[in-house]
RNA sequence: GGCGGUGUAGCCAAGUGGUUAAGGCGGAGGAUUGCAAAUCCUCUAUUCCCCGGUUCGAAUCCGGGCGCCGCCUCCA
């Protein structure tokens, strides 16, 4: 079976294989630092780094890079208003970048290029546009000629007459024609700026991600992604200027990620209809945050309501409490199930999970099967376990430990609790027991309530009374 | 107005021609428990926005309608 990724340029699943050898190259629009992250950067985000895990599962060596966008106009504007330099504000947000990713799960990139490291390289590219009369320069700004690139509109399914028709915007003036698009802009005052063959100014948006591409992946790329939000202009301009310049396919597969909604409207920072990410990181654990993520398909809208978050933690919880109480019978017999039997019906699950992931990422599916697995281990689990049922329930473990990697869920990376928390914890317990062998069920009671508020759960069993901490 | 997408149970969400429409959350009842929690069992869409059509057979294909969303301006 083999890995179907959708394409945008196509609008069809097509088969996915790399341009070079084993090799995959990927690019993936990251984000402008002039803000905190919200869950729609934190969806890209964990989208594309699942897409990087299972390709690198699949054996590709995958070179992955995504960028900082470290000026702009709103970043300009943000600085000023912060009394700080544009500079320090990027530092400022690529270090929550890094730190929020981290609790995401999200592994870091291959590369992480930042705009303004790579101004040479983007001048370089606007000479070879200008020196093919596909650039022109007016008064300092310089701009790129969109009717020299007939292939303009192929990614976002728009002719240019069309996008005529629906131009709505101020045109500049100093443009030929309205759909012309900057690649350098000429400096203001009092703003950053670098020299150029024009003058002093600075970038336009869209050039630095087909500068940075080219320079850290080749002039043609397996798979370029970001927000769908980005395909008309961002990445039909990125076509554009990548290819007037070399002649060669800029990427191969284009992959856009669906929005993040809050009332089935688009959560974006311009209309103030965002959760931060900060926000949900102080309520939730990380990894439900990027199980929420995960919970539809990458593709379509996701539509944030007060309850997904508890929601996908109470998911998540059922599959830990499993995994826990696998741990606890099988502990014994850990070398033995090294030995890994093969189970028809556990292969059977295992194997819908990694079909539904060549299936154009289909985490829905792929977790619908870890979730199949943890009930037929529940069920294992209600009898009492001989040596054959502990076998099983080991394997079980295993393969829902395996496919969890991929998605980098379910690895339990537990808050951990310190000696002498859990001998606080085993006092409690103990006290809590006497109580409840004198019948002071209140007392008992409230003790087990109030850890239960501090995240800590207690399960009175037959002979003793155990303990485990939520992920939330 | 143009382009793209979407409409599946109380909610979230897979499924895109064929025996019982995944999975999760929530809810109801039962088992278990001192009571809980966890877990198990049963129930919770005779039906997939509506109307036509194609087909032996459609949630799935086609036509029409309605609703919602995104892009066309910075945006993951």
């Amino acid at each position: 079976m083999g890995l179907k990724i959708y394409n945008t340029l196509t609008r069809k699943k097509q088969d996915f294989s790399p341009l070079n050898d084993n090799q995959v190259t990927m690019y993936v629009c990251g984000v402008t630092l002039y803000d905190e992250l919200h869950l729609g950067h934190a969806r890209a985000a964990v989208v594309f780094d699942i897409i990087r895990r299972y390709l690198e599962y699949k054996g590709y060596q995958v070179i992955y890079v995504t960028n900082f966008t470290d000026v702009d106009d709103k970043m300009i504007q943000r600085a000023k208003e912060l009394k700080i330099t544009v500079f320090e504000l990027a530092e400022r947000f690529i270090e929550e970048y890094f730190d929020q990713m981290e609790k995401l799960g999200v592994k870091r990139a291959t590369y992480h290029p930042r705009a303004t490291e790579h101004i040479k390289e983007m001048i370089e590219l606007i000479e070879i546009l200008k020196n093919k009369g596909i650039a022109y320069c007016v008064d300092g700004d310089v701009f790129f000629r969109v009717r020299k690139f007939p292939g303009y509109g192929k990614l976002s399914g728009q002719s240019l007459k069309e996008l005529s028709a629906g131009v709505r915007i101020d045109v500049d003036e100093k443009k030929e024609e309205p759909f012309d698009f900057a690649l350098w802009k000429k400096a203001k005052e009092g703003e950053p700026s670098w020299d150029s063959p024009w003058g002093k100014g600075r970038p336009g948006w869209h050039i630095e991600c087909s500068a940075m591409a080219m320079k850290y992946l080749g002039e043609s790329i397996d798979i370029h992604g970001g927000g769908k939000d980005l395909i008309f202009p961002h990445h039909e301009n990125e076509i554009a200027q990548s290819e007037a310049s070399t002649g060669k396919e800029f990427a191969h597969f284009w992959v856009h990620n669906g929005l993040v909604t809050i009332d089935n409207q688009k959560m974006a920072k311009s209309t103030g209809n965002f959760i931060t990410l900060r926000e949900a990181l102080e309520k939730y654990d990380g990894e439900v945050i990027r199980y929420y993520l995960l919970s539809a398909h990458y593709r379509s809208p996701l539509n944030y309501t007060k309850d997904s978050l508890q929601e996908a933690s109470a998911s998540m919880e059922r599959v830990y409490n499993t995994l826990e109480s696998i741990d606890e019978v099988t502990f014994s017999i850990k070398k033995e199930a090294n030995l890994h039997k093969v189970y028809p019906e556990i292969e059977s699950l295992y194997k819908k999970f990694f079909q539904s992931m060549d299936d154009d990422f289909n985490t829905p599916s792929a977790l619908a099967a870890i979730f199949e697995l943890v009930r037929k281990a529940n069920l294992i689990l209600e009898k009492p376990s001989d040596k054959n049922s502990k076998l099983i329930l080991y394997e079980i473990a295993e393969k829902i430990r395996k496919m969890g990697g991929i998605l980098g869920l379910f690895q339990g990376k537990k808050k951990k609790l310190d000696e002498k928390a859990k001998d606080l914890i085993q006092i409690l317990i103990d006290v809590r027991n006497i109580l409840r062998q004198e019948k002071r069920w209140d007392l008992a009671d409230t003790i087990r309530e109030r850890l239960q508020k501090l995240g800590i759960h207690l399960k009175d069993e037959k002979d003793k009374t155990s303990w485990r901490i939520s992920i939330t």
